[in-house]
DNA sequence: ATCTATTTGCAAGTCATTTGCAATAACAAC
DNA sequence: GTTGTTATTGCAAATGACTTGCAAATAGAT
């Protein structure tokens, strides 16, 4: 069996930190599972809040080390969210599909996008430039569809943000 | 003359500011002129210490709020540039054309990288969810051509960072 | 020159994330 | 199962990027 259908059975991670000499302890797998599990973006707090469910001894400082820990693992991804939500980062379990992170600088809203160029960026970059791509964070910043309508086809004033559109930089 | 080209010829500044009620002070400009004239990414402090070169007299505080506005305005982007270089973020200059921050995991270079994927996406967005995108972070991970060479095909360890090629989860 | 709202500098605060260290626990070897 | 080694944990303290409050300064309109 090939070693990468093995490491997801065991929940993607057994086998790979075996052979990095890590250690499969209590607090590592649940916050992978959480992760696993989580049907939005944690960030390092909300992970701390969910574990503690689980395990109430678990300490702030156990989630970010094993944070860091399953993102050079590669089993986690770290998002920015184009620090739409203050100055801290989220975390989702890496899919088998990559996407992109979507967010509405009107409402708040964050949602995932797939399109096959994202793939195509990542080729042309290994083609033409011979570099290995371990992961990739497409966060696109904008309007949504709803709150377009609600304002027009130009989104007026977010909180004093007010941007016409007609003299925003052109990008080719 | 068209708003756009106008604004560009001040500097992309003076109109711009004008249309939101901003005021163009000696600061704001600076702080734009040293993000325009970069070589190179640079963080807050890197901008304090270029603007206290001009303005002995400018404090980090003003620094961050000019950021802020710059980035409203549409005309400085903010660059996470996957916190390979602690939990601070870059600035540039926003370019005609958009381009995506590649970061060599193994000695640490940043460089941009252009394909024409990168406006697909885009549009992709704006005709499958009806989506107005204001700004895009495109932001990979993983090894440079020449680290790939000095350390065979599989770039063995950085820091203790060993993640065998084999184990590496798929993406499709 | 005058007025008004924006912006600045300084000081203090916030808070996500990191670090030091002794105690604990994985897990490999016996 | 017992033992030994070393990774990992929890707690406390530190770090440092960034924000906020406020009075003084100043851009830009009249
Ligand atoms: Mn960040
Ligand atoms: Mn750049
Ligand atoms: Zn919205
Ligand atoms: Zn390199």
């Amino acid at each position: 069996m090939p070693l990468i259908r093995q490491a997801r059975r065991q929940g993607g991670l057994a086998l790979l930190a075996k052979q990095q000499g890590l250690r499969l302890t209590r607090q590592r797998r649940l916050i992978y599972s959480i992760l696993e599990a989580a049907q939005t973006h944690l960030n390092a707090k909300q992970i701390l809040a969910e574990a503690q469910k689980f395990d109430p001894g678990i300490d702030q400082v156990t989630i970010y080390r094993n944070l860091a820990v399953l993102k050079r693992l590669r089993v986690v991804d770290e998002l920015d969210l184009l620090h739409l939500k203050g100055d801290q980062h989220y975390y989702e379990a890496r899919q088998v599909r990559a996407h992109s992170h979507v967010a509405c600088l009107s409402c708040g809203k964050v949602f995932e996008f797939y399109t096959p160029a994202m793939k195509t960026i990542d080729q042309a970059l290994e083609k033409e430039c011979g570099f290995e791509v371990s992961f990739t964070r497409i966060e696109i910043g904008g309007y949504c569809a709803e709150c377009r309508k609600k304002r027009g086809v130009s989104p007026a004033s977010l909180k004093g943000h007010k941007v016409p559109r007609s003299v925003e930089p052109e990008r080719i």
